[in-house]
DNA sequence: TGGGGTTAT
DNA sequence: ATAACCC
């Protein structure tokens, strides 16, 4: 039996606010007792220490970082006509999270507006915290831009071994045991229909039936869920899988306005693949369709990336933007009608499928075998992006 | 409801 | 390609 979260709360500074907890390695695994090892519950997986770290208003955070003088005020972060975010004197004066900016105003004339649509610094700060709690330990994952959970039972283990058994038995654990309770919205609405609202309900509810309901997948998690056992790994998130940056608006609706749209999404997003130093492979574009109801629903269409602009990208002087916009209108011909009168509420660009540049298989048969590589790498320009490479032009 | 991200199907 | 989840 295992605890999802389970004791000390901290709060840092009032900024930040960590979680300790313990959680179950694997369901099955036989728990070797080692002398001075971390207390092993009867019969069960050896306990795990996993910390949980999410900063609070984090966007609100950077922007009184970046400017002192916001401190002390109340602060929002806007995007579009939402307050996505706040500090805690807005709060304090009934400014909620992903409140309309003209009812924020309202409960709180005073309010400072930020915009906070170009996430840049918010990225390249969240990023800071990861690369920091990653010194603790490399098993590291994200969750958002705010919040990381890290492994941290072989640092517990090792400085658990080196006290002494007097110092061992004066540790005291501090701090208060809280039950969590949230589920995903869609499957909330799900259970919902089949009368569970609460925890409680959830764990008693027949495991046969919401098996059939939710498929078995989710039922088993779910349910292990409510009795607050969770045996997921903390799995390091290193490097992201993807880049992307899209634009909301009101209403597009001329294949000029997209073109724009398009070109302005994919400058950005090649700088920051280019800082990144892999390439990606994949390229796709995303909509969203004006409609009353199925607000949340996209579409989308991908294809791979040419291999001549990949090795493009990344090299400054060429021109990659103009062929990329070209493939990306193609997309957006494939999925709008542009003949017929269309309006959209969003575009999105994403460049995944990243691929670092290949160092290791210089030598090896698929170097040769791919036409790609033993063709290129020649002319020099591969080179430039490689690291831990000796190789010469 | 923004502007991101991930994994599963 | 989409759907669901997370923040």
């Amino acid at each position: 039996m295992e605890q999802r979260r389970a004791g000390p709360e901290e709060e840092a500074g009032g900024d930040e606010a960590a979680e300790a907890g313990e959680a179950g390695c694997s369901p099955v695994a036989a728990a070797p007792e080692e002398p001075g090892g971390l207390v092993v519950p009867e019969g069960g997986p050896p306990a795990r220490v996993i910390v949980h770290v999410d900063l609070d208003c984090f966007y609100a955070q950077v922007e009184m970082i970046s400017n002192p003088e916001l401190k002390g005020k109340p602060l929002g972060v806007q995007q579009k006509y939402l307050v996505v975010t706040c500090n805690y004197e807005a709060r304090k004066l009934g400014v909620k999270k992903l409140m309309n900016v003209r009812d924020a105003k309202e409960k709180c004339p005073q309010l400072v507006l930020v915009n906070g649509e170009d996430l840049t610094r918010y990225r390249e700060m969240s990023y800071k915290v990861t690369e920091l709690l990653e010194e603790f330990s490399p098993v590291v994952e994200r969750l958002g831009f705010d919040e990381n959970f890290v492994d941290l039972t072989e640092m517990v283990e090792k400085r658990l071994q080196q006290l002494q058994s007097d110092e061992l038995s004066a540790l005291t654990v501090s701090g208060h045991v809280y039950n969590n309770q949230c589920i995903g919205y869609k499957t909330a609405k799900r259970l919902e229909a089949l009368g569970i609202s609460s925890v409680y309900d959830l764990q008693t509810f027949s495991s046969k039936i919401l098996e059939k309901e939710l498929g078995i997948s989710v039922a088993q998690r779910i349910q292990k869920l409510s009795f607050g056992e969770d045996n997921s790994p903390v799995t390091p998130s290193g490097p992201p899988q993807s880049f992307s940056e899209e634009d909301s608006f009101k209403k597009c609706s001329s294949e000029v306005e997209v073109k724009n749209k398009i070109e302005e999404l994919l400058a950005s997003l090649l700088n920051r693949v280019c800082q990144d130093g892999r390439k990606p492979h994949t390229i796709r574009l995303i909509i969203r369709r004006y409609s009353s109801e199925n607000h949340c629903s996209r579409e989308s269409r991908q294809c791979p990336i040419p291999s001549h602009i990949i090795q493009k990208l990344g090299t400054g002087n060429c021109d990659v933007i103009t062929p990329m916009v070209d493939i990306l209108m193609k997309l957006f011909r494939n999925m709008v009608n542009v003949k017929m009168p269309f309006h959209l509420t969003l575009l999105s660009v994403c460049l995944c499928n990243l691929k670092a540049l290949n160092t290791s298989k210089k030598g090896t048969i698929d170097y040769y075998l791919t036409p790609s590589l033993s063709t290129t790498s020649r002319s020099g320009k591969r080179s430039f992006k490689m690291k831990d490479s000796h190789m010469e032009d």
